[in-house]
DNA sequence: CTTGGAATGTCAACAAAGCTGACGTATTGT
DNA sequence: ACAATACGTCAGCTTTGTTGACATTCCAAG
């Protein structure tokens, strides 16, 4: 019997078999490249990496952090973190100040060099997130968030909301 | 004048700005995580990394391919696909054999033991996709899959396209 | 039938970016 | 005083990507 015809399923989970699970799937895989293309071959010149970017993203959208949260956002360890972070901080791009309160911490900021950087690779990625949010329109963007979120891992999902309402002026 | 906030801009144009924008990034980002992490924990455990993965699944998609093929789907250089395909060859997941219309070619399919593996990452990675789209919904999954479609670079999404309709038996 | 080019494989060397483990230092809190 | 925390760093290893060079095999065109 051909999957996705069973008499006995309901209409309203048609969307749930593998057939359709698969597509979505290789359309994550295949649209990830595509979400990075932009930015990697920004970066490429420049000679830094995909680390790079999601250092400077962060550190853009969260001036201040300290190295600990940053690490638990991107999920990596500190001494991958502190290779990316080291090479930034030589470059000028991050400054590293001492804390305050906590002298253990350090707190990260973009420098002016850091922040055009940040501002030229976002440009790049909303450019082309900011077309196929046209192409699809308003409610497949609705659909498409929603989709993502209930993808993400529940600690992974606690960082996202946790920045979601944080609007960066600029 | 900010973006976002114009009052001539028309109401259904909101879904474009830099703050849905960047929303979006940081969505796609945090949901490769988990689209990716179950998948991974079986990989790491059989020495494996998502570059198997990524062979195994097209070669089970498209039995039968040829490794120039293989290669302009996945995007990487023959060498690193080499080294990945060799060692599957070699531990007897994957079977490589000599073409017959043309000699110089490989065909790829999947053994016994190869397909099970497949199973196995497929169906994790399903259950993950099948959650998410169970708590989106029909028309969220619908828009999921337009966003990520006009994400794709022209030349990928035709590799996805080829595939879109090649339901695999299973 | 020869020869050029295509498809494949392999060797070597390298880089990016992840990991573990160990250790040092400064600082903080108990 | 002492344990825990935050950070940085050294050393070493792995995966997965890259170039470049070169050999082999084979098809197809001249």
């Amino acid at each position: 019997m051909p999957e996705g015809s069973s008499p006995q399923m309901g209409q309203s989970l048609l969307f749930l078999t593998d057939e359709q699970l698969r597509k979505g799937i290789e359309a994550m895989f295949f649209a990830y490249r595509g979400f990075t293309a932009d930015p990697d071959r920004i970066l490429a010149e420049k000679s830094y990496g995909r680390a790079h970017h999601r250092a400077i993203h962060f550190i853009h959208r969260s001036p201040g952090t300290t190295v600990n949260n940053l690490l638990s956002i991107l999920g990596v360890t500190k001494q991958s973190l502190n290779r990316v972070l080291r090479t930034l901080i030589e470059d000028g791009l991050v400054a590293s100040t001492v804390g305050t309160r906590d002298k253990r911490e350090r707190h990260l900021h973009l420098t002016q060099e850091g922040a055009a950087l940040e501002r030229e690779l976002s440009d790049a990625q909303r450019d082309r997130m900011r077309a196929a949010y046209r192409a699809a329109g308003p409610a497949a963007v609705v659909g498409f968030r929603q989709v993502l979120e209930a993808m993400m891992d529940d600690e992974t999902r606690h960082h996202y909301e946790a920045m979601k309402e944080k609007p960066n002026e600029r």
